[in-house]
DNA sequence: TTCCTTGCAAATCGTTTGCATAATG
DNA sequence: CATTATGCAAACGATTTGCAAGGAA
């Protein structure tokens, strides 16, 4: 794959670095036009789609049926809010040992797993 | 929620509790229209909807973009093949304690966890 | 000059919904 | 009879794509 340097995509990587809450598309899309009003939803799913095949960002579904996207690409866990919808990131070691426990009657080859925690975030278990 | 008799239901829940493959809304269309050839997808997905609201089944969202419905409402895990797609049940203990350890650097309160198992299946691990 | 990237709009895909009619209790 | 369920088609929201024009190497 060979790519170009193009000042939207540095634009989307730039906004995605300074945010830890898992935009989603439209989110990037609104904030990415303040420095490039004339800027498209196309575009912007192009890069994201593009920054996260090449493994520059990582693409989260959390099943609300809106994909969201995370700079942070080092491995780690993520908790839903059932209240607000926020995604947020949760400090845990990592659980590579359940792979094992989950291959033990499997016929197949288990390579990897994915998790996420849902509840009530802090400012929502608060409120209520 | 008040609830009638229909046929169109019953079939569907008949379709879903003899397949252990998790299928798709599409998939149950397909199939049921043996039966009802004018069922209409839109019947298929209120009923989908409706059984699992009620839980009468449980609705898999595995980040293909797809639904995938399942009539065994008991908690399990499942496994996603990378190459097939094809959505498996995974015999192994449930991990409730996984709750507690995502818990211990968390402002909120953690309610239960969603996991997924990837890699491949018995089918396509021999063959490659 | 090559060919990657963009903006725009139309298209696609999965799913939902409004409405008039049919079936159920 | 009162209501819920259906079939059909139109509507929807998120995402993708074709195309002609713009920008980077």
């Amino acid at each position: 794959m060979n790519l170009k340097h193009s000042k939207q995509r540095d634009s989307i990587m730039e906004f995605l670095r300074e945010r830890k809450d898992h935009p989603t598309a439209d989110v990037v899309y609104m904030n990415v036009r303040k420095t490039f009003p004339n800027i498209s939803l196309g575009t912007v799913y192009r890069n994201l789609t593009l920054l996260a095949d090449i493994g520059e960002i990582s693409r989260i579904r959390v099943g609300d049926g809106v994909d969201h996207f995370d700079a942070d690409t080092s491995p780690h866990y993520h908790f839903i809010c059932k209240e607000c919808g926020s995604v947020i990131d949760l400090e845990m070691e990592d659980m590579t040992d359940i792979n094992e426990t989950a291959n033990k009657n499997f016929s197949g080859l288990i390579e990897g797993h994915i998790t996420y925690f849902y509840g009530k975030c802090g400012n929502c278990s608060t409120k209520s």
